[in-house]
DNA sequence: CACTTATGGATTGTCGACATTCCACAGAAC
DNA sequence: GTTCTGTGGAATGTCGACAATCCATAAGTG
C-alpha cells in the first residue's frame, strides 16, 4: 500500500451512496469502471481489496466480486496471491481492439443491408455530430459518435454482436481517455459519417463497407507514446 | 431445492480433489464448465450455491466466484435474489453464435493471407480428420476439427480475436453436446477442410473466404427441436 | 563478497454466520 | 370465487475473521 501506483484516495470517493436494490458489487464495479474508463485509474495501478474496502466502507466480498466483473470486461487482470491491477494497455492491444471493432462494424453494415433496417436514427446522430463539430464541442461529438455506432450495431439485430461490441467499446473508451485529444480533427470525424448512411440508403454494400472500414481505421490512429506513458 | 431442474447429485462428483496451488474457484469453475459443455448440466438448470457448496465440500465463496466466472463465459445467468441457472439456449442464440464465428474465421483467413503464416499445421489437422472420418470415429473427428479451427485462429496472430473466438467456441461445445450427432456426415465434414488450406496456399483470398464462410454456415445447420427439448 | 536460507509483512484465498430479499402459499376480507 | 395481505422458507447478499501464499529483506554460511 505504500506503492506509488496504488489507489489514490483523492481520486476515489470514499463512500457508496445508499442506493436501494442494487447489489454493492455492481455499485463498486460501476464506480471502478468509470474511474478506469475516464483514465483516473491508469493502467498498471494495483487494486488492493482491503484498501478499496476501507475507502468505500464495504467488506471485501463485494469488492472482490466487483473486480471480477471488471476482469470479465477485460479491464483488470489478477495475479494470484500477488494482486489485481488495471490491465496495462500495449500498443498492440490498442491496434487489435480497433481492428476487431472494424470487423464488428462491417458485420453490422452487412446485416443492416440484409434486413433493411430503418436509417433515420443514424441520420439524426449524424446531424448531432455535425452540429457538435461546428460548435467545437469535443464531448458532444464523442457522445454523438458513440450513439451513431451504438445505433449501427443495434440495427444489426444481433444480440451477441452487440454484447461483444459493447465490451470492446469499453476499452475504446479507456483508450480515448488516455489519448491526447488535441490531435483530433472534429470536422473530419463528423464528416466521415454521413457518407456511410448515404451508402446504406443506396444499398451499396461495397461502398458502405469500405467507408465504415476506413472510418474505423482512421480512428485507430493513435500516438503509441501516449499509451506507453500512461503505464 | 425440490425443483426437478436443480443440480442432480449423481451428475456432479461430490468432492474437490486436493490439487495444490489452484484456487478452489478455478477448480469449481472448471468442473461446472465441463458439466455444462458436456450437456450433463442442461440449459435452465438452476445452480444453487448452498447445494453446490455442500456437494463439493467447500464454502459458498468459491462457488459464487466460480459461477461468476461462468457468467463471464456466457454459460450462466443470474437473477438477483432468485438464483443462477445455466443459460437457456434459444434457436436464435445458436444462430448468432455460428454467424459470429463465421465472421471471426473469415477475419482469421484474411490475416493469415496478409501475414503469410505457415500452413503445415493446418494440413496435419486435415489429415487427422480424414483418417478419423475413414475410421468413423466421431470424437476424434470433432477433436481434429477443433484443432484445425484453433490453429486457424492462432495463426491469425491476434490475441483479442483468439480470446473472443475461444469464448464463443465454449458455446459451440455446448451446442454440439446437445445436438443429435447422428445427422452429421463425417466424410463431408472432413472433406470440407483441405480445399480451405489449398486456397490459403494459393493465396486466393476470395475463394478461401468463401470456403470458410460456407463451411461455418454448414456447421450451423442444427435441429431447433433438439435445442428446445434440452430446456 | 556471493549465495542460500529464514522470517515478517502484505495480500489474496477461504470460511461460517448473519442480513436482506423474493416467492409461494395460506388465510382473511369482500 | 376472487383478491388482497402476511407470513414462512429458501435463496442470494454482505460481513468479519482466519488461513495460505508470496515477496522482499535480512540474517546466516561458505
Amino acid at each position: 500500500m505504500n506503492n506509488v501506483n496504488s489507489v489514490a484516495p483523492d481520486d476515489m470517493p470514499h463512500d457508496i451512496a445508499p442506493i436501494e436494490n442494487v447489489p454493492l458489487r455492481v455499485q463498486v464495479a460501476d464506480r471502478l469502471r468509470t474511474a478506469i474508463l475516464s483514465g483516473r485509474l491508469k493502467p498498471g495501478t494495483s487494486l488492493v481489496e482491503t484498501a478499496l474496502a476501507d475507502q468505500m466502507n464495504v467488506s471485501r466480498a463485494p469488492i472482490r466480486e466487483a473486480i471480477q466483473i471488471l476482469e470479465n470486461d477485460g479491464l483488470v487482470e489478477t495475479i494470484a496471491y500477488k494482486g489485481k491491477r488495471v490491465k496495462p494497455l500495449t500498443a498492440r492491444e490498442v491496434g487489435e481492439t480497433y481492428s476487431l471493432r472494424e470487423v464488428f462494424e462491417v458485420m453490422a453494415v452487412r446485416r443492416i443491408l440484409d434486413n433493411g433496417a430503418p436509417l433515420d436514427q443514424l441520420r439524426k446522430h449524424c446531424d448531432t455530430m455535425t452540429a457538435a463539430a461546428r460548435a467545437d464541442d469535443f464531448e458532444a461529438l464523442i457522445a454523438a459518435d458513440e450513439a451513431f455506432h451504438h445505433t449501427l450495431i443495434t440495427l444489426a439485430d444481433h444480440d451477441l454482436l452487440r454484447a461483444s461490441w459493447k465490451n470492446l467499446y469499453l476499452r475504446i473508451h479507456q483508450i480515448m481517455a488516455l489519448r491526447n485529444r488535441d490531435e483530433s480533427n472534429l470536422t473530419e470525424i463528423a464528416s466521415n459519417h454521413p457518407p456511410i448512411v448515404d451508402a446504406l440508403e443506396a444499398g451499396d454494400t461495397e461502398r458502405a463497407i469500405a467507408l465504415i472500414s476506413e472510418h474505423t481505421r482512421t480512428l485507430a490512429t493513435f500516438d503509441p507514446v501516449t499509451i506507453a506513458q500512461s503505464l
